[in-house]
DNA sequence: GCCAACGTTGGC
DNA sequence: GCCAACGTTGGC
């Protein structure tokens, strides 16, 4: 099991609308490198902390799970979307998605400021000057590490399962 | 809304 | 294949 950090603007789309949806294809990447750990890296089953980007403040507020892998994004087909890329095709698609899962809603945000100052999270890469990769790969440590901040409840009984 | 830090594009 | 220009991200 692989553990990774989702960004989404809560305006564009926040953990309280996963929760809602219950599962949502995560449309409207357009970065290869964020694409390319969707399409190769990421498996399902694979949790996800949902970081709220852009927002006030910027952190951690939940947690996701992998359910569907080399989904199409058919957003990129749709002139009328924002995400719409003229250089793609139906034929050769260019940009592919997962699915996931909502698991739960922390009851404490772990904000970006408590991440650049708690040492614990030192190693993490949301706190690195400049990163805007918005899909990072979370080492298990330190995904236990905001688990246990956060007073996560579901996250231990889905690592026992991959234990 | 500003703007620094990135990523992508396209001319050459 | 370089790199300037442009576009985007995302904290502040």
């Amino acid at each position: 099991m692989q553990f990774w950090l989702m960004k989404s603007e809560p305006s564009a789309y926040s953990i309280h609308d996963l929760e809602k949806e219950g599962t949502t294809g995560w449309d409207g990447i357009r970065n290869y490198q964020a694409r390319n750990i969707m399409r190769d890296k990421m498996q399902i089953g694979d949790l996800a902390l949902f970081y709220h980007s852009n927002a006030r403040p910027p952190g951690i507020v939940g947690l996701a799970r992998v359910t569907k892998k080399g989904i199409v994004d058919h957003t990129q087909f749709d002139e009328n979307s924002k995400y719409f890329d003229p250089k793609s095709s139906p034929d050769a698609p260019r940009w592919e998605m997962v699915e996931i899962e909502y698991l739960e809603t922390f009851s404490k945000e772990l904000s970006l400021k408590t991440l650049k100052e708690n040492p614990l999270f030192e190693n993490m890469m949301v706190i690195r000057k400049g990163m805007r990769l918005s899909i990072q790969p979370v080492e298990k440590d330190d995904f236990i590490h905001v688990c246990k901040w956060v007073e996560s409840k579901l996250a231990d009984q889905y690592l026992e399962v991959s234990a």
